[in-house]
DNA sequence: CTTGACCTGTGAGTTACTCAAAGGTTTAAG
DNA sequence: CTTAAACCTTTGAGTAACTCACAGGTCAAG
């Protein structure tokens, strides 16, 4: 099986696949033509992959987890280990996105009753200087609240 | 004012301004040294960045704002235009997040359960494989669910 | 043998930073 | 006056997990 056959059957995209060729968490062999060719156990492999990613693993998660089962090890562990704080970083990141979504909400009902603002050099823009949303700033939350 | 001066006043990472002035986001003069001095104005303008960064725009986003406030145009209506998106892309991310950190819960508590398994050969890590918790296959789920 | 459709691996780009390194500035001591 | 340390700067490169663009290889039909 080639690239594309594989996407088509685990239902993503070829680009994922050839990017977790390079990075080493697949390793298909090559055929006459020199392209890849992923056997079962490859095929299997993969959807390890995908299922420990939607269990919100990082792909360095699953390398070890893949290098500790390659050297007969269980990676069981491992597992137990590194599910603990992913489930904690997604907790927060999860807080975070519902603290971004309602500041958002309450802005744009705020901004619904406010008129456009005209330039003047007193300030940029009123909507997003004025909104009543803001982070409670000076508590040092920001240097906290990565992006992703 | 210089680069660490302005981070302290406002909370944050100097690395983060020196970010937004590669980018063009700030653009400070230099003094005689020849390094970056920010004026009351560009400080106003930070000020503006983190509060509209905090509302869920993206730099481009604001890169836009910016540049219509400059040309004496009221950035008013494109704020109002943007924010539906991030909106909806903020409420999706929050949809995605919740439905992993059940996953991820749903994992945990099953695993308690469960002895860790010997390498067999026949699976790579049972704990994974069986949790009852994938995301629903074969619905066309899985090309949409982006990770962030 | 050539046309064209399809497929391949690889380089580069994405977001919003963050870190490391190389070097300039300033202050204090000798 | 010089030299060293402390501090600050800019800029290049790296991060996660892809995604896209591209030059070129493969394969079947005509």
């Amino acid at each position: 099986m080639r690239v594309l056959e594989l996407a088509r059957r685990e239902q993503v995209n070829a680009n994922t696949i050839r990017h977790y060729v390079r990075i080493g968490l697949l390793k298909p062999g090559k055929d006459d033509s020199g392209y890849h060719h992923f056997t079962a156990a490859e095929h299997k492999r993969l959807r390890f992959i995908l299922q420990a990613r939607d269990l919100g693993f990082t792909l360095e998660d699953i390398q070890t987890m893949l290098q500790a089962a390659e050297q007969g090890e269980s990676p069981c562990p491992t597992v137990r280990q590194l599910i603990e704080p992913r489930l904690s970083e997604a907790r927060a990141r999860l807080a975070a996105m519902q603290a971004l979504v309602e500041r958002m909400e309450r802005a744009v009902e705020q901004w619904a009753e406010q008129p456009d603002c005209v330039p003047c050099g007193e300030h940029i823009c009123h909507l997003i200087e004025g909104a009543d949303v803001h982070l409670s700033e000076r508590c040092g939350s920001r240097g906290e609240s990565q992006h992703d």
